[in-house]
This record gives structure tokens, sequence and C-alpha cells, in this order.
DNA sequence: TAACCGTGCCAC
DNA sequence: AAACGTGGCACGGTTA
């Protein structure tokens, strides 16, 4: 490690770190069991239904969740065109939803039987998701000696920096769509107490801002512009103020796909354009920030020649594998890896020294709130209600202030008695 | 029964 | 041929 010039990184992120994380953990989260037992009820009755019906259409039973079984029934049984889909390495066909849709687009090769079959594989499969990934799974975890959910963050999980966290994952709690949002009501603060969470706005196009020296990004974000809306409002025609909350997430995929390396065909198949618009979205994209493609450039040249690539605070990530003869796509996907390296693990890099100085005000401040989650550029804490302002300016004033950069680091906090429902706490 | 792999999908 | 990156988990199907 002192070899490697990490010794500093060592000494002052990641060790007073642990503290921090270890009395995360131990705090864990509340839950509302009684509340997702109710979920699981109806998710249970729709399934039912869902897969009554399937059986109707398809003449027999199978098991819903076997994708072998269901390429067998799709492809063979039913004869659903196969033209452009993917086929797993196993020699099955593809039943991942990415693909299914590529036959819903070509709607007009399918029966009416056909597509109702695909519309409720599509539902079969984010019901069962949402019950056996997060309804039902996580009550169990409820740890009984303190009623609360206690996960593991682990801090060399991730090879650019990140924490990850498991026994739960409580970074992969749904978000996108509103039945899947409606499992984050069932995470709450105690009665008289708030949630509050804070996230890093744009972060890691920030990030790249700063260290590619992009003077057009540099220029929107000094004015508090959003990347992300301006984006959406390009790919769907639509005023930046009139741009929703899921035409944001698409956008905010295509921002950091079109960063880290996506293809035209790689863009064609996430949005609605054909690879030649795709790749005309890309041309536009470098020609606007032209200082992102020479950063990208010179990423991939210092992964080759040097062997590694390294983050703000100087945390490296290796690929000795460039150095060997390798098959072209290889290659490329480490070159890809290794572009996302720094940005990702600089993001990483910010958000430790936010909560190390977090955890350290408050306790010397006296406050009872206490940081609960972290999910890569967002902080959960829970406070006593009389808490709230002070808190929440507290928190902003120091993930805001954890490292500067050019592109100034902005954050959004909210707060609430659940995960769900919450408003904004503004910076004045 | 447990461990493992492949497939698929949730989040950032 | 393969074509954003970083993770963890449930399930089916196979193996030990
Ligand atoms: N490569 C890649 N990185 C992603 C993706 N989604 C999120 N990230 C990374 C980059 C983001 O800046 C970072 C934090 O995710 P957020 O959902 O908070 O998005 P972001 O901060 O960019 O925008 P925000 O203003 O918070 O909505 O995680 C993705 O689809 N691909
Ligand atoms: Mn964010
Ligand atoms: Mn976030």
């Amino acid at each position: 490690m002192q070899e490697a010039g990490m010794w500093k990184l060592y000494e002052e992120i990641e060790l007073p770190l642990l503290p921090v994380l270890a009395d995360m953990e131990m705090a864990g989260i509340l839950l509302d069991t009684q509340f997702l037992a109710q979920m699981s009820a109806e998710l249970g009755q729709r399934l039912q239904a869902c897969q009554k019906r399937l059986f109707t259409l398809v003449g027999h039973e199978f098991n819903l969740r076997s994708t072998q079984q269901l390429s067998q029934v799709l492809f063979q049984e039913m004869g659903f065109p196969t033209t452009g889909l993917r086929k797993t390495q196993s020699g099955f066909i593809s039943t991942a939803v990415g693909e299914l849709e590529k036959l819903m687009a070509a709607s007009q090769n399918l029966s009416a039987d056909q597509q109702e079959v695909l519309e409720l594989i599509f539902e079969h499969r984010q019901l069962e998701k949402l019950r056996s990934t997060y309804v039902d799974a996580l009550p169990t975890l409820v740890n009984p000696a303190t009623g609360r959910l206690h996960t593991s963050f682990n801090q060399t999980g991730a090879s650019t920096g990140r924490l990850s966290s498991s026994n739960p994952n409580l970074q992969n709690i749904p978000i996108r769509t509103e039945l899947g949002r409606e499992i984050r009501r069932a995470f709450i603060a105690p009665e008289g107490w708030l949630l509050l969470a804070a996230d890093y706005s744009q972060v890691e196009l920030r990030v790249l801002a700063h260290v590619a020296q992009e003077p057009a990004l540099l220029d929107a974000f000094r004015q508090g512009q959003d990347i992300h809306a301006a984006t959406a409002s390009k790919l769907f025609g639509v005023p930046i103020d009139q741009v929703t909350r899921s035409q944001r997430g698409l956008a905010k995929t295509i921002n950091f796909a079109t960063i880290y390396g996506v293809s035209a065909y790689g863009l064609s198949s996430r949005t609605e354009m054909d690879p030649s618009q795709a790749q005309q979205f890309l041309d536009q994209y470098f020609e606007t920030y032209p200082r992102v493609r020479q950063y990208i450039e010179e990423t991939i040249r210092q992964a080759n020649e040097q062997g590694y690539v390294e983050t703000l605070l100087g945390r490296k990530r290796y690929f000795p594998e460039l150095k060997r003869r390798l098959p072209h796509n290889q290659r490329q996907a480490l070159e890809r890896a290794a572009i996302n390296a720094p940005i990702q693990g600089s993001a990483a890099d910010i958000i430790k020294i936010a909560m190390i100085r977090l955890h350290k005000r408050l306790a010397e401040e006296g406050f009872q709130a206490r940081m609960l989650l972290q999910v890569h550029d967002e902080l959960v804490l829970e406070m006593p209600a009389h808490e709230r302002d002070a808190v929440a300016s507290l928190v902003r004033e120091v993930m805001e202030n954890a490292y500067h950069l050019d592109a100034p680091l902005k954050v959004d906090v909210e707060v609430g008695p659940n995960w769900l429902d919450m408003e904004e706490v503004g910076s004045q």
C-alpha cells in the first residue's frame, strides 16, 4: 500500500470510515413489517391472476420462474419469431425483458393472444421480483433483539472504491416504478422522529466536468443547470420544465452510458432511436463537450501505459490484463472500465469524506441524529423532529464542502416520516 | 442438503 | 463478435 502511494488514503479515509460504518450497521433502520405483509398479500393476488390467465393462453401449466421452460413455451410451442433475439450461453433464446420488448416492438407479427402473453409476462416478472427480493425477504431479516434491519457495508466490495451493501442489500431498494417505490414506505422513522435523505445532484457529471475541465459542462453547473433534464428535453422533445421523473431517469442512463463508452447500437436499444440516429446523438454530444472525448482518450492511454488509473484522492485501480494480448472486445470492455473507475471512484472518495466529517460533527454538536444508510451518493439519517432544520443544514454544508470541485457540489435534501413521502428542504 | 452456475433484474 | 460502468439477490437447474 505504501509503495502504491495509498497510505494516506488508508489512514485518512478508509480507517476513520470504519467506525462510522460500524455505527451505521449497529443502528439499523426501522421497518414497517405490517405494511409489507399487506403488500405481499396484494402482490400474491395479482400474481395468481396473472399466472392463471397465462396458463389459459398457453394451454398448459409450467414454471413461470424457469427461463428455460418459458423460452421453450414461447419459441417452440407458441411460435414467437426469434430473429434478432439473443441466445443465452446455454443455447436457449433469451427471455430477458429487453429481448421480449423487441418482439413487442414488432407487434404486427404477433397475434392478439401473443401480445397479451407478453404483457402478462412483463407484469409477472415485475411483481415476482418485488415480492421475492423485497416485500417477503426484508421482514425475515429484522433483528429480533433490536427490532430493526441491519445491513453490512462492505468497504472492499467494489473495485472502484464504492461501498457495497449486503444481507440485506439496502442500496437497491426500488424507486423507478410507482409500485416498486411503494416499498420505500416501509422504511420508517420512529414515532416523533424523521428520516432525512441527502443526495448529490448529478454527481459523476460534476466530477467529470472537473477532471476533464470541460468548459461547457463547468459553465452549466456554475449556472445551476440540470444536465439530465436537458438531455431528457432533447430526447423527448419537451420543454425542460415539463420533463417527467421517468424521462429524466432515462436521460440519466443515457448521459452516463454515453460518457462511459456506449455504442450506437447499445444507445438505440435503450431509446426509441435507431442506430444511425443514436450515432448522430453521440457525435453531437462529444461536439458539445469536446474535452470529455479528450479525457476519455487520455485515461485509456494511462491505463495502457501505467497499468492503472486513479481517483482524486489517489485511489488506484490496476489493469494488468491490458499489458497482455486480448480479444478486441475484452480489451474494449477493460478500457471502458478504466474510463469509469476514476469518476465513480472519485465520487466515492467524496462521500466518504463527508461521512467521516458528518459523523464527527453530529457527535460534537450533540445531535441525536444519526446516519443509517449510504446509497453511493446519498446519505439517509434519522433524527428527532425538532432537529430537522439544524441537521438538514449541517448535512448539506458537510456534503457540499467535502471536496472542492470546479463544478460546485450540490445536495438535494429531503425529510419525511418514511423513505417515500419526503418533502424537499431548501438551502435558505 | 449444500454449493455452484446461469439467467435475470433491482439500485447507484 | 460485441457493443456504458459498479454492485447483490432470487430462482431454477445441476453437481457433489
Ligand atoms: N455508469 C452508470 N453510472 C450510473 C448509472 N446510474 C447512476 N450512476 C452513477 C452516476 C451518478 O452520478 C451516481 C449517483 O446516481 P444518482 O441516481 O443519484 O444520479 P445523479 O447523482 O447523477 O443525479 P441526481 O441529480 O441525483 O438525480 O451513480 C448508470 O446507469 N450508469
Ligand atoms: Mn445523485
Ligand atoms: Mn443517488
